[in-house]
DNA sequence: CATGAATGAGTATTCATTCAT
DNA sequence: CATGAATGAATACTCATTCAT
């Protein structure tokens, strides 16, 4: 049984990176299901196996998004080194999540309308656990004195905040490349920390 | 003639005002003209005399909105002073707006997905003359030496995505009061500029 | 009250006139009663007052295309002449019609689906009269001999058709003009009747 | 895959068959969605599950019938035989179209209210093809020196107006029988090519 | 007489969801 | 497991008609 149901997985991720793109570029209710089952030539009702709903797909694809991004914010934490670098990788995770997997993002960040109280509930677990990770780093850069801050989750609010809006008016295409970006974005941040 | 028009000019400010509420607690999609309807004990029928269609209405609600904000924000300009106090009312009205009409500026933050191509051109013209009134008091203040910036745009730009992303974890109930908010959001801003 | 009287008459003569407009460009259904009222600049309230409702103002606009080709057709019959010389005229009369007023025409031609049965009656005992107007001066062409037809009424039948279906190919930019077009067709019709 | 294939095309064709009765009695716009599929006991959601939209449906509805007339004159005009007796052949299969499939026919007639640019300039090429297949009847019988016509293309409008014709007052019940009314026609017709 | 505001019934269309095969 | 056919509830939008002022 073991391989059929790594089978089942191997599909459900295929799905939920199809479903991703797609919400990244319609937003939730503009994905419908037929969208998201014809880009990987299977028909809606196929979609019904894996997934019990469209609330359902939703709430993995976030979850998948939102996973793979604190895992790499965890491990960029635990390889460590100096505050200021370590938060400037994290910066630079974050704004390219912002960046390439918009409407996810956009998922994560107003969880609220689309999703039932269990999910809720969990969405809102990760997503704390998420933000989190910055609270780490600002409040290890507070004891090595490195950053100050009197109200450091609301440090940690404005920093998210300044980060998710990149894009709003990012354009790859654009005066700016995304490393210019996320270079002038940690000055400011770190300024914020001073 | 006058006193018709007037009636239709303040029957529709009613409906948007109606709207607006709605639109802030579903957002675009989630409303329906039936219900903005019903909540102003009218007929759907009536909505459309009053107005062309859906995304005719959720246009106006959010220029009603933008503009009013707009002229918020170019009166404390007249008004003048020095430069930080001017900022910090600047600060306090949008972050007000962010909070009470939540979604309205959501409308804002996303205007493709929900307007046609001429109202967008407009939109994005109204939004770009709003956020030029920050650029404006920054432009300011780097005349009179009391703020520095080597790129205010990217500055006036973090400092949007902070004050917006308050309505993502903002509760009245909250720990903090609006003042609070707004005292330290000001405090945080003005070390961005430093 | 004569005086007012008439004035109505001519008002809803002028409605008439530009509802047949409308009718013949867009059609029974296509034709609104607010696109009637606003040509006029009127509105639809206003319309009531002269007509009870929509199925009326077809039913008169009707009427008055087909009193007009009647009293046209009337005069050329009682005008006399050599049958052949009045049924080139009275084919000219009604092309003309056919061509100018198409979807008043088209009315006469469908009128079931429009109006009421008391409606229906008197369009029907109209059209009746109109159609045997054309009987009238085959009859009479019968009689001095000029024209041969087994069954008078099938001819009359088929000359219609084929008159009516010039609307349905005929372009007044095309390579026949309208006078090229009716030396034509009175000569096939005259075939016809040999 | 070819048995479900043709399980769909037959379905569409009850659809279709449904549908073209329905609108032979009521025309376009007054045929609704909602009766063609409670006609067939179905729901209307299914209903755009064959067929993209109502535009869509019509169209197919216009094609099939055109078609079938197509393919019946097309054998005939195969089968040859003396010009006149083909001629009164297609004469009879288009007459017996024109009354038992009289609204399809007339949404033949009048396609460019219904239609978008697409759908028109197919219809168009297939009524054109339709058409032609009586100039060529009529051409072949010019060479054999049974026909006469100066404008050919003008005698054949002649013909199929009158032809036409025939739906606005022909009636079963009537004195004439169908068969009364083809010969009686064909003589009258055949007189027009003299 | 005229208006304009309101209405409500109707219509096309979409889409998540289900289920027999 | 997969499919495709069916469903039904929701939703935007239209328009003839009414009526108080």
């Amino acid at each position: 049984m073991k391989l059929s149901e790594r089978k089942v997985l191997r599909k459900k991720e295929q799905i939920l990176l199809s479903a991703i793109n797609i919400i990244n570029q319609k937003g939730y209710s503009g994905t419908t299901m037929e969208e998201v089952a014809s880009e990987l030539l299977m028909t809606k009702g196929s979609l019904y196996y894996y997934f019990k709903n469209k609330s359902d797909l939703m709430y993995q694809c976030h979850n998948f998004v939102l996973s793979q991004a604190t895992k790499d914010l965890e491990s960029i934490l635990e390889d460590g080194g100096p505050v200021k670098d370590v938060l400037k990788k994290m910066i630079e995770t974050h704004i390219t999540y912002a960046i390439d997997e918009k409407e996810t993002f956009n998922l994560i960040m107003e969880p609220k309308r689309f999703f039932n109280e269990e999910q809720l509930e969990l969405v809102l677990k990760l997503r704390n656990h998420y933000e989190g990770l910055f609270d780490e780093i600002i409040q290890r850069g507070i004891e090595v004195d490195e950053f100050h801050a009197e109200e450091p989750k609301i440090a940690r609010m404005i920093i998210l905040g300044a980060m998710n809006w990149v894009q709003q008016w990012y354009r790859p295409e654009g005066r700016l490349s995304k490393e210019d970006l996320i270079t002038l974005y940690s000055d400011y941040i770190l300024k914020i920390l001073e």
